[in-house]
DNA sequence: TACTTATGTGGTCACTGTTAACATCATCGG
DNA sequence: CCGATGATGTTAACAGTGACCACATAAGTA
């Protein structure tokens, strides 16, 4: 009668390569990514130390896979959130999403743009995020009808610095004060005071 | 005739304190405030891997010691860039000043707005981040005659933002394309269309 | 069934930040 | 002048990391 010992883990985790994104994804999201370890992450899933090189070639390559994940995340969102009436409309919509976003992933959207990432220069993360901000460039196009790269680049600077001044914690949000309200109306007012 | 050993080395260094500062700099610089490593910083400066720590309590302690000379540079060049007729023009120079702060000085820029710093909440660097901004707020206020926070955070969005876009290489610099006429483009406009 | 490939393990290396115990020096009170 | 004291450096060690190797195990396939 073999009682039924503490399960004898299958020698194969059988989806890893999954787990160590999700497990990576949520150790980035509480702490940062210099706080993310490969040994803790194969700790936490159980597996040896060694195991994660089995899917990634290292360290960097493991933050990219995320990164790319959430450059196809942000595109995504971009693209829904652009809803309205006027170009105006949508590429304000935009702005907002494109904060919200930050926001909402904090430590994922730093991942994205730090430079530690661009240093490594992969191509596959150059094209995710090509990917994401063609979507941006083509609004910001189709809104100022001289296709003006100065409006564009205006508009994207207010919009990524306020998502940055955001996520550091520059910006105090005052008493009562609505987020959402104080994002429109910092990104929703137009340069030429439409 | 006593050939002229190798000196002997003495033991103390003389100023290390400063010599870390220095040498963390340059450090900095050129690889960025992750691949800046206490050893190494010691191994340079020809001194054991314990001696910095006579110095400052961790490495922490040692990047805050910067961003805290970097707060005092920034806020320094601020003040001396504001000069102009109006004040919507000091307030121009002063936005001019902050990007080509965050150009010349590109590591310590990312330092000085590190989460990682953040994180550990030192009060003297809260201190000197605020001095410096409390400069651009006075700044702001009297540029715009409503006192309007709206309008400061805005134009504070935009040339963190730019200056951030530029320093990641997002934004690319056409041939023959002056940077600082595009960084005088962006953030001179102003959104009254003056 | 045998061969091949993908996946996980254990052990090891070089490196890091950090601390404790000890050495050296400069300075100041007697 | 001399000895105590505190500041500064040194050596040795610890834990933790990323990265690599040879090997073990499973899964798939000819």
């Amino acid at each position: 009668m073999s009682t039924s010992l503490p399960k004898p883990q299958p020698y194969h985790h059988g989806d890893l390569r999954r787990a160590l994104l999700d497990g990576a994804m949520a150790m980035l999201e509480s702490g940062g990514a210099a706080n993310l370890g490969l040994r803790e992450l194969a700790r936490l899933l159980k597996v040896s130390p060694a195991a994660p090189y089995r899917h990634f070639d290292n360290k960097i390559s493991l933050l990219e896979a995320l990164a790319v994940r959430g450059y196809q995340q942000f595109s995504a969102q971009m693209k829904e959130a652009a809803i309205g009436d006027t170009p105006e409309a949508r590429l304000a919509a935009m702005g907002h999403a494109y904060v919200r976003f930050a926001l909402d992933n904090m430590e994922l959207f730093r991942l994205m743009f730090s430079p530690e990432l661009k240093r490594a220069n992969r191509p596959t993360l150059r094209m995710a995020a090509d990917a994401a901000f063609e979507t941006l460039r083509i609004a910001t196009a189709t809104s100022s009808p001289d296709g003006g790269r100065i409006a564009a680049l205006q508009a994207w600077a207010k919009v990524h610095g306020l998502a940055i001044l955001l996520l550091d914690g520059q910006i105090a949000i005052r008493e009562g004060e609505n987020l959402d309200g104080l994002i429109r109306a910092i990104i929703g007012t137009e340069p030429a005071g439409a």
